[in-house]
DNA sequence: CTTGATGGCCAACAGCTGTTGACAAGGCTA
DNA sequence: TAGCCTTGTCAACAGCTGTTGGCCATCAAG
């Protein structure tokens, strides 16, 4: 679909400002409320331009969908000190600039929507665990450690943003930081059968 | 909206499997894609008898949206048992019974839908946070504790059950038991803003 | 048995959806 | 300048949506 067909550099504006109409509407509605003529109302475009560029809805949403988590901002820091840096990192990304975030246009399309869900997915494989494994050093169970960090993060940016439950929503930044980085923290370093420590390992035992 | 309205016991069994059917669409679906033609026709009945019993769309969904997370079966442990005895209740009933779970209806419903949201709060302030007084015997940051177990909750259900990563689906009961088991008992028992062990308490400092 | 209310079905409405085709305006190249 | 190709608009389609009102059958009470 719309293989060899090229479009010229006139029309990149348009082309870009459609997606760009795109990804806001699927952040704040999520994929099924998001309608082509509302993308095209957003842009001040007829909605047969979205068709003549993207073929269809899903070829628009499929283009779209590919966001950025913006892992490579994360600033270096130890190893034992991850958990804390993952976790101020996407309460500062969310803080400012939540109505262009990647997790939250995955997390209104990808429940209800399996082409979402796979983008997903392929954010889990092509971002974050590389992210763990050059962070970490990685080790035979990252895939495993990284699945744990994204569901402890996922839940928090769900809970806080979306549900929105109130003791989420009233605590402030530091707070968060220091409840889930430990927690972020054991999951990539700790031994996870066992208990949770700041530094990620397990304390003498008794 | 039928205020005085009043049906007899013959239409129970109608009724009834309406909102049985809704909540079995919300919890594949979600709410925009729940269709009332598609409840109806679930049922094996008219459209117009869902608006005729719930009045509208929105008033037959505040209705079926109204689940139980069955809290009270979880079976009594020491209170240093309870983060794995959580873990492992969620888990158990979504290995048995997937299709018709309330967190999944939430999760996916309330992402895109205010009153989803709204009836979410509604669990975790009518459901969760009595449940982890009682079992925890409480204290002044209960409800701060109940919303991070419950972000942890939601984020691997969501992660292993929605999104579908592959080391989240991999990993076996056991296995999530005993790696969030321990979070979640920080969660409810440990020092916020310290380690995280086993027990829910600090360990010793160095 | 008569009467009235209730359960249920059918047909239709207005509005929205994705998608398509014809057509006008403008820029690029020969 | 002449012609073509691209950008963009407009109008329309078929299908789906929530919702409404009229109609018939059936049950319960007088």
């Amino acid at each position: 679909m719309l293989v060899g067909m090229a479009f010229t550099e006139r029309s990149e504006p348009t082309r870009n400002a459609i997606l760009v109409a795109a990804r806001k509407l699927l952040t704040e509605r999520g994929y099924e409320a998001t309608t082509i003529r509302a993308v095209a109302a957003e842009v001040g475009v007829d909605p047969s331009m979205v068709m003549r560029y993207y073929g269809n809805k899903a070829g628009l949403f499929s283009t779209a969908i590919n966001v950025d988590l913006h892992l490579d901002q994360v600033p270096g820091t130890p190893k034992s000190q991850l958990g804390k840096a993952l976790a101020r990192h996407f309460l500062n990304r969310w803080e400012g600039d939540l109505a262009d975030d990647a997790i939250v246009l995955i997390l209104r399309s990808a429940p209800t929507n399996a082409m979402a869900a796979e983008h997903g997915r392929a954010m889990f494989v092509g971002q974050v665990i590389p992210f763990i494994e050059r962070a970490t050093g990685g080790g035979p169970d990252t895939a495993h450690r990284a699945a744990l960090v994204v569901a402890q993060v996922l839940g928090l940016a769900l809970s806080r943003y979306l549900l929105e439950f109130p003791p989420t929503v009233e605590m402030d930044q530091e707070t968060l930081v220091n409840s889930v980085g430990p927690v972020l923290q054991h999951y990539l370093t700790g031994d996870l059968d066992s208990p949770v420590t700041e530094s990620g390992n397990t304390p003498p035992g008794p």
